[in-house]
DNA sequence: ACGCAGGTTCGAT
DNA sequence: ATCGAACCTGCG
């Protein structure tokens, strides 16, 4: 077990990126303490005289990988700053947010769970998914829960995922998790090819349509330029910006725009 | 109580 | 192509 310091807060906001809404299994202690489990490893992560600090089992270097630290981030904002107003001021107000490198098939199937439900919602069925599927780990007095793989849920039936409460969702993760655990979807490969054809390829999975693939091609699958539309962006979108505008029109990075908008939106909209 | 929540599918025009 | 309704569940 050790602890790193990994970079400065002014990097790396941990409240706004767990928060944001691209993550489902952070969860704060009462001292702003985030844990969570990454790759199988449990973690906590937290802030202390202006540093980000992680304390893990995880080898050397993944951590820097999954917050997506050797991104300039300043540089990759400049893209697309200056378009609009509206676009400044959100990323001004997310400054700090990173894309998170999360597992394909956990955002994938994350993702599937989300379509038409709130955040709390979300969390409390992939905790639920994880404590009955994923494998139990101890740490630091806790007990925590790695998400189960793709070869687990494909042996599992409706009947099984009862208890998770995900309605109507339950088939759409088994037949995701045939498809990865059979090899007919490879998220290696999904990876390496372009985020068009990948997103394709998860849209002919019954159950995930545009919205739940961009997410998964941008959470999951590192493609920088998905821009997932849901009813916060759409609003966003019609209110802020030009009829004609394209998701294409802000660079290879459209994602991170994407981000800034729905934290900002759904920030000072409502929220749950 | 009853509509709605980070959507998608299916059947009817 | 486009348009609703239906789909599980739970929270306000």
């Amino acid at each position: 077990m050790k602890t790193l310091e990994l970079c400065s807060i002014e990097e790396l906001d941990i409240e706004k990126t767990f928060e944001c809404g691209q993550c489902f299994r952070w969860n704060a202690d009462e001292n702003g303490v985030y844990w969570g489990v990454v790759r199988g490893f449990p973690a906590k992560v937290w802030e202390e005289d202006g540093k980000v600090c992680v304390r893990s089992d995880a080898p050397a270097g993944m951590w820097r990988d999954y917050f997506d630290l050797d991104r300039d981030y300043e540089k990759t904002t400049a893209e697309f700053t200056g378009i609009s107003e509206y676009l400044n001021r959100c990323i001004e107000y997310g400054r700090g947010i990173r894309i998170l490198r999360q597992e394909p098939w956990e955002a994938i199937c994350s993702f599937i769970i989300s379509q038409c439900n709130n955040i709390s919602r979300i969390k409390g069925i992939v905790e639920r998914l994880c404590a009955l599927y994923g494998e139990e780990t101890a740490f630091e007095g806790r007990k925590m829960y790695t998400f189960p793989g793709a070869e687990v849920l494909a042996c599992a039936t409706e009947e099984d995922l009862a208890s998770l409460r995900s309605g109507y969702r339950a088939a759409y993760i088994i037949t995701a998790a045939k498809s990865v655990a059979s090899g007919e979807t490879k998220p290696e490969e999904l990876i390496a090819c372009h985020w068009r054809e990948a997103e394709k390829a998860l849209m002919s999975l019954k159950g995930i349509g545009k919205k739940v693939a961009d997410c998964a091609v941008l959470f999951g699958l590192y493609h920088m330029e998905a821009f997932p539309v849901d009813v916060w962006i759409k609003k966003a979108l019609k209110e802020h910006f030009p009829t004609d505008f394209v998701p294409e029109s802000l660079g290879p990075c459209a994602g991170l725009a994407q981000q800034y908008i729905f934290y900002y939106a759904r920030s000072t909209g409502n929220a749950d």
